[in-house]
DNA sequence: TCTTCGATTGTCT
DNA sequence: GACAATCGAAGAA
């Protein structure tokens, strides 16, 4: 039985908490159906001194969510079409955040399979965007408390990672951005491949 | 008000 | 490997 993770998993440092996160499993809740899947790979996003952060010219009705308290959803729509979710950490008015990227789908299949076709399986959640289609997360759910127990989207444990295995690189898309930040290693890849990960039981 | 462009995906070559 | 799709937020004017 997992259980949902404490609000103070997510008042740490936001590298920590990215790191941490990998093998952690997300949960969507809807219509009494129960989505899960478990996080493989995720990126931080660190204060607005952080040039690749979307806060890092000052607080604004997009980002306003990274602001607020940790352990909630800051889900925000791009390159008009695509929905991204994060969930913001450390203090209260710190922006900071984990980007989640990817993650293997091991709960209500086929519903995920409904969202994601004619997609094959292996690239139902392999990208940002994709996952959150898979488990129709929208801006409906931004700012939404994740701690919050038996709701329609949290983070609860999941299954344990070796230190080995999850791999530090530096983050994705995000050329705008001058040194040091784009090198930053703030991005968390779990190596081992999502088919060799070990089977989840309820 | 106008212009630019993005924490990407999917399709086509 | 290259590029179009597609629209809201942010910054400039």
């Amino acid at each position: 039985m997992s259980s949902i993770l404490p609000r103070a998993f997510y008042e740490r440092p936001v590298v920590e908490v990215a790191r941490s996160l990998i093998g952690k499993r997300l949960v969507r809740r809807m219509d009494g159906d129960i989505l899960a899947g478990i996080i493989l790979e995720t990126e931080a996003y660190d204060g607005e001194q952080d040039q690749a952060c979307h806060a890092h010219s000052g607080k604004t009705r997009r980002n306003a969510a990274m602001y607020g308290p940790a352990g909630h959803a800051y889900i925000y729509f791009t390159y008009g079409m695509h929905w991204l979710l994060n969930c913001v950490t450390g203090p209260e008015e710190y922006p900071a955040a984990v980007l989640i990227r990817a993650l293997t789908p091991v709960q209500g299949l086929e519903l995920i399979a409904r969202n994601r076709q004619p997609i094959a399986p292996a690239h139902w959640c392999d990208g940002p965007a994709k996952l959150t289609r898979a488990f129709s997360i929208n801006g409906e759910l931004n700012g939404y408390d994740l701690c919050r127990g038996a709701g329609e989207l949290s983070i609860m444990d999941g299954i344990p990672i070796p230190t080995e295995d999850v791999q530090a690189t530096p983050r994705i898309g995000i050329n705008y951005a001058g040194e040091p930040w784009k090198s930053m290693p703030w991005r968390f890849v779990c190596t081992t491949r999502p088919d060799e990960t070990p089977a989840i039981i309820n």
